[in-house]
DNA sequence: GTCTATACAACGATAGAC
DNA sequence: GTCTATCGTTGTATAGAC
């Protein structure tokens, strides 16, 4: 994944083009994240069987949990033999932890282009919150199974997983510091309200069901997460043009 | 479960007094609402027993949730043979049936307690999201299991669960327009407002290792949940001391 | 590279002795 | 009421034909 500009624009279709989180090239880079764990080598091949046990994966894990999923169920859903399949994956643990890795690396990624662009306070928390929506959006998959299944992951993902949400409220609350310091906010619990906002994205994804039935569009609700960061950042909806 | 009047005060002690969510008196109505499934007749033992096992099961199904806990390690951690499990639980997944049983009947209690004192809006509201947080202070375990574990239940219980969150957020939109009817809140969209409380609520049982590491306390976590949906109602914080 | 056939461990559940 | 012993099933994983 190379390191381009932010998209100028906070959109869907803006963040779609920019970022390399769907299609062929993003499961080329999944085929190239674990290669190592597959005797595949035909590249064409590797990549359309992953889509499918990938896919296959996610599809039963959201029904009956990945531990209730067994093996026999992924060969059928992904149409590919008991055999086949432990060509593509060492193990069915190996599995769910290629899945927690692809997130990661990829939210990593994310959080390494927004701090490149160096934006002023209020530019910054809005695109951080559009982005992580749109995100979710682009990998909804991936959020729902590595939050259910994180207990079944080895310690050590667990524990990145944890450091990974400490250090979004970290870096949170020094874009309020640097507002506050700027005289644009006013805030007297700023990391309990970076963790309201972490508590609102992770209802996004978490809460899916609810907000399809209200209607409530991606931008709907990353509008609303914003505007409501900011009353608790005593700022005026004018200062949010900036 | 009596339905008597609402504590005076808003306090974890208070709570505690007044509803029958801890203790012997507890796993007794635990014991009553599935007696049909056991074979135990004895009350005293079976009431023991049956807090030993559910313990278990807590614990096991936190550490490698409940579809990995296998029925012999249930037995060893709650120092019941395989075999005497069998006397007091119908089979595995019907143990997990029970859990989410017990905790929706203390939730309706609750609820139902709640509408019966008939409080003002601002009190309502107060009084709402404190018992909820001191709530989970007794049932952590039930929570945290109930959450995870919600894609292995029926699918009947799948939906009462769904019901029981949209019943939640509209019964708090009422109380906004009750306070909107009367002047004291003015609100633009009421239910993204409610949703942003069941988030906050939710994050509470969610993320205790984050609370706990930050040593916000039970307090400390519902006062801000209150603040921050006061402000969400334009409401100032002199009249959030009716 | 992909399949079928199979190994063997672990599971939930029960029967029957005590 | 509780235990040990055991049933049949299903799980993950692999070997070897094609």
């Amino acid at each position: 994944m190379s390191a381009a500009p932010w998209p100028q624009t906070l959109s869907m279709s803006a963040f779609r083009e920019a970022l390399p989180f769907e299609g062929e090239p993003f499961w080329q880079t999944v085929f190239e994240m674990h290669r190592e764990k597959m005797q595949i080598k035909n590249s064409r091949l590797a990549v359309a069987n992953l889509e499918k046990i990938f896919t296959a994966t996610f599809a039963l894990a959201a029904e009956k949990g990945f531990q209730a999923m067994s093996l026999r169920d992924l060969s059928s859903e992904a149409q590919i033999s008991m055999g086949g399949l432990y060509s593509y994956i060492g193990s069915k643990n190996d599995l769910a932890s290629v899945i927690e890795g692809v997130l990661r690396a990829c939210i990593d990624e994310v959080v390494l282009r927004l701090q490149q662009a160096d934006l002023p306070p209020v530019a910054t928390l809005k695109t951080l919150i559009f982005s992580e929506i749109y995100m979710v959006e682009l990998l909804r998959d991936w959020y729902q199974f590595c939050f259910m299944e994180l207990k079944g992951l080895p310690r050590e993902q667990q524990q990145l997983t944890l450091e990974l949400e400490l250090r979004f409220e970290r870096s949170l609350v020094q874009v309020f510091e640097r507002g506050i310091a700027a005289g644009e906010f006013r805030c007297a619990q700023p990391l309990m309200l970076a963790s309201q906002v972490t508590a609102q994205l992770e209802q996004w994804h978490l809460k899916q069901w609810k907000f399809k039935l209200r209607k409530v569009s991606n931008d709907d609700y990353a509008q609303y997460v914003f505007d409501s960061l900011l009353r608790g950042l005593d700022c005026t909806p004018s200062a949010a043009q900036a």
